[in-house]
DNA sequence: CAGCGCGACAACCATCGGTTGTCGCCTATG
DNA sequence: CATAGGCGACAACCGATGGTTGTCGCGCTG
């Protein structure tokens, strides 16, 4: 089926252009050749072709029936050609890629999945609203997290892992040593916040839902303070994802939640429109993982999300997940 | 988003070659050209890139990082060059497809959905066992008629039309004057198949399943022998397509089933990794066809179809209908 | 008619792309 | 160890390609 003619795409890149300007002048121009030189290459993959492609007289240029079936398909060819240029040189700049959303931060999951030529760029940002203005504004090209209402409009996201959280509790708490534990049995306890409460969705939506009315609120100095925090007051219980690697040491524990277990939802998010070449490769790549890892799967008899999670009533927010969202099995 | 390099395919296809052979005499031969002119072609290419993409050593010839990157891009823009040349020079072979399976083959609606350039080469197979073997033997590429089971392997369908049949009666047949018949009413008449029963798949079971003991058997000589032998015995009846164009004269007369309507289904065939680029054309054309007509419609409530059928165990048979098969409205 | 714009032809020169002949390197064998 | 064979690169040669500048032929307009 190979019909042995490879062609020299200079040759079709000068066709292109002229049948796009319908002036020989301006295509040369365009190239920075002369008209003559860019008329010569014409010349030339016509007599390879045995066709010719366009009609050049005293109306000016015109394509040919030959060259109007040939435009599309060579234009097919230089961008083919474009993309394993671009393979080989490397010459995509790297994704920048901000996750946040919490105080475990799961960057090793992201370069994992996301690993590839060249590496992206992975960065931190605080929350949902001053991470949507960075992608609004071309500062990063993703970001990973969880997306809860309200989304601002322009963007886009794809939900890709409901990652189990558990309870983070002082050593001396009375539950400490249950193997697991419902969340309604956290009712009496202290809930216990890196930051103002009301700031952080995810922990404020599972105090109300299950009842939890005793909630104290510090600073948000990193996951060892956190640690230590918990630690200090045996009342104390706060929320982190169960893949967290926590440091040894007894001082706290974390124990699974059950009936039902609480999602953390973790998506990627970027601005609708935006034409970064490895884009749809990132987001290709989450989408087998969370396939391959079963990261999706969510029984609503299981598992607990909060009511601003995608898998509410986003669905009808201001950016529809087109192409995203979750699919509950 | 373009780097500004055009390529020369000719030596992305020596490049292509030498990596798949990772020996650059064998490659060259393939391209009849020496092993100099195809290790100078890599070289320049290389030289273009501004990177190594062959290794070359004592080992032999290995692929660098590079190399790998660029050999499947390359394969493709190779790929769509080929397209590109093809579409100017108009030098797809044109597709041959054989109809089989009834008197009346539907040449016209054929050439009228398949139509577009190259015309296909219209031919007639015998039954569906001949057709088979002509398709996995490669001397045709498609095929059109009622597929049944047993199907062999390697094989491909899409179902495309389900064509109501109707009674052909000798005009002296006691239900020749009726306005419609129900295949019950036909059970004491007479039916006449053109060839031996027991290989015509669909009278056979037609006659089976509405309890038609009386059948007699002809030889295959036509349309117009067939009609005349029907006409020669006033019991007599067989079917046909309801869009058979007849003869005119009043020997014979049709007339539609109903309470059920037979439905003769009509399928494409091909042989499966057929390769043919005016393959998907010719399916697609007649995917849309099938739309725009209306020639998928079928209710169990009014119309009939042998166990035999797509519709019915080939779901499940050797070569399931991947991406065909019909679709019950 | 003259002037202008446009694409092609001509002459020139550097580069490309093929050939044949030869060389350098590596591996296997006696 | 020496020798033979296989493999890809280098060298020299020559025709083709692909660019340049200068010029020509054609069509259109005022």
């Amino acid at each position: 089926m190979v019909t042995g003619v490879d062609l020299d795409l200079a040759q079709v890149r000068a066709f292109v252009l002229a049948a796009e300007e319908l002036h020989f002048g301006h295509a040369a121009e365009e190239l920075s050749i002369s008209q003559q030189a860019l008329s010569k290459r014409i010349a030339r993959l016509e007599s390879v072709l045995g066709r010719r492609l366009l009609d050049r007289g005293g109306q000016g240029v015109r394509l040919t029936e030959a060259g109007r079936r040939f435009l599309e398909p060579a234009r097919q060819a230089l961008a083919a050609a474009d993309r394993a240029v671009a393979a080989v040189l490397g010459t995509h700049r790297p994704l920048r890629i901000d996750v946040w959303g919490h105080l475990y931060a799961p960057m090793r999951t992201l370069a994992l999945v996301a690993g590839g030529e060249p590496r992206p760029e992975l960065g931190h940002g605080r929350d949902l609203p001053s991470v949507s203005t960075a992608l609004l504004r071309g500062d990063i090209d993703a970001a990973f997290g969880r997306v809860h209402a309200p989304l601002p409009a322009g963007l886009r996201y794809r939900l890709v892992r409901l990652e189990p959280v558990d309870a983070v509790l002082s050593a001396g708490h009375p539950l400490a040593r249950a193997a697991a534990i419902r969340p309604a049995q956290l009712r009496d306890s202290l809930l216990w916040a890196p930051g103002p409460l009301h700031r952080l969705d995810f922990l404020h939506r599972f105090a109300d839902s299950f009842g939890i009315g005793a909630r104290a609120e510090g600073a948000n100095l990193g996951l060892e303070h956190f640690l230590a925090d918990l630690a200090a007051d045996p009342r104390r219980f706060s929320l982190l994802p169960a893949d967290v690697p926590l440091p040894a040491g007894p001082a706290v524990r974390t124990v699974p939640l059950v009936e039902p277990t609480p999602l953390y939802a973790w998506s990627l998010l970027w601005r609708s429109g935006a034409d970064h070449p490895l884009l749809d490769t990132l987001i290709g790549a989450f989408v087998r993982e969370a396939e391959r890892s079963r990261w999706l799967e969510y029984d609503p008899a299981r598992d607990w999300l909060p009511e601003s999670d995608p898998a509410g009533r986003l669905r009808s927010g201001p950016a529809p997940p087109t192409g995203g969202g979750p699919s509950p099995t």
